[in-house]
DNA sequence: CTAGTGACTGTTT
DNA sequence: AAAACAGCCACTA
């Protein structure tokens, strides 16, 4: 049993049109301090797997990605999240816990 | 076991 | 505001 799983949930538990910190995914699974971990445990997911991986971002708002990055923005952009002109989400606006009302 | 690294975060320059 | 530093935890060599 890897810590990985309980970041799938958290990761799953983020709703469409919504995004998620590391940090908070780490700490909602149980894991604070553990935003790296996230990271890693996302980097490990199959190409066809279910976790909303894509709904994952750092705490700037911004894809910490480098080859997937596009694709990511183009899967949040389908759900609904806009980017700004810096390529970085309005987390008051996204972001999944605290700050999402207007 | 020690050392290096990373899809991170918060504080200090 | 952007860059540098340090702290953090898990995995790999």
């Amino acid at each position: 049993m890897s810590r990985h799983l309980a970041f799938y949930a958290a990761a799953q538990s983020v709703p469409e049109g919504r995004v998620a910190t590391y940090g908070q995914i780490a700490e909602a699974a149980g894991f604070p301090r553990c935003a790296r971990q996230v990271g890693q445990a996302l980097s490990a997911l199959p190409a066809d797997t279910s976790v909303p991986w894509h709904r994952v971002v750092n705490a700037k708002g911004e894809i910490s990605l480098r080859e997937n990055a596009p694709n990511q923005r183009r899967l949040l952009e389908a759900e609904g999240v806009t980017f700004d002109a810096r390529g970085k989400i309005d987390l008051a606006r996204f972001s999944w816990l605290s700050a999402e009302e207007e």
